[in-house]
DNA sequence: TCTGGATATTTTAAGTTTAAAATAACTCGA
DNA sequence: TCGAGTTATTTTAAACTTAAAATATCCAGA
């Protein structure tokens, strides 16, 4: 008997409490854990196969997207770090001769930033094997899981950054 | 007519080369942008409500959820950062007053880190804070939705854990 | 007991990252 | 043209982060 009985507390997945946001934490922290594992681990895979930095290669992604080259700005925005870090970063990704930097011809003020062909070499060589192991980490997922996974990564993508709006106007 | 022919190329979601990863890729980039916007926003926060720093709040919240303390290596597991990280870590909080370290008493080469009642009372007021700002972030996703989110990424954590394994066992 | 290997932590050097202040150049309206 | 406000970049100081080497301690077996 009894076993049809709904208790007050049933399905504990919907009880909310006012101000009960523990299972938006627990996601949070899962989120953060999946980026930091793959973020590790290719940082691993880039040191050991290439002896290049993640920020490095973050980087010259950014540019090897764009032919016509970067503005620092447009780096920093793209790549959501401050303007200090992309400042090292292109200075030392020059020096070592995968970047090269010129004046804008219409805004002094700017440095356009592009691949060294050197650099897009090393770059597409890393890219290939790169793009290999982010398949490796996703392989247990079926198609239609990675389909719904993009799915919901976009909306959380849109409600943060409404969240953030909203706060910072 | 002809507006019935299927392309070779049809359904473009499933056309699969060997070694296409694109749509890996993609799913890649969305979550490290999700997990980055939804950072920085809760870095802001903090600093500008508390004058904390993220690794700082990160790291009581491990000790937080430990009551009898954890080791230097304990730590550095839970937050998947290295150990020398953590050394730093606990050195700044312990000179601000927010922890403190004793020699374990089974295992002179340990310590075991514990926060201070002033550490676990300023933690807890951030921690409620901190609580609703990852509930806003989420706030447009439905209850559904959210659970599948967990869903997928707890497969996805699995997933890339046992990548991880396969390539350095 | 002694010793080799494992574990816990610290140190070191280099690089990354941020926030904030400083500098320089642009824009646009009075 | 002047000047206020904006934008692009650099600089600065402090903190964070990693990988690797160095120390110190533990542990298990000969």
């Amino acid at each position: 008997m009894n076993e049809h009985v709904i208790p007050l507390d049933a399905e504990a997945h919907a009880v909310e409490r006012p101000e009960d946001h523990h299972d938006d934490l627990r996601l949070w922290l899962r989120l953060l854990t999946c980026t930091t594992l793959i973020e590790g681990e290719i940082r691993r895979r880039l040191r050991d196969s290439f002896d290049v930095t993640l920020p490095r290669f973050d980087l010259m992604a950014q540019l090897d997207k764009a032919p016509d080259g970067l503005t620092l700005s447009e780096l920093s925005k793209r790549m959501m770090v401050s303007n200090g870090n992309v400042t090292g970063l292109v200075e030392r990704l020059v020096e070592s001769g995968h970047l090269v930097r010129e004046t804008s011809k219409t805004d002094r003020r700017a440095q356009v930033i592009r691949l060294t062909p050197l650099g897009r070499a090393e770059f597409r060589a890393m890219a290939e094997e790169h793009e290999g192991w982010i398949a490796e980490m996703f392989c247990e997922l079926t198609p239609r899981e990675r389909e719904d996974l993009m799915r919901l990564l976009a909306k959380t993508k849109m409600s943060t950054r409404r969240a953030i709006e909203g706060a910072r106007p």
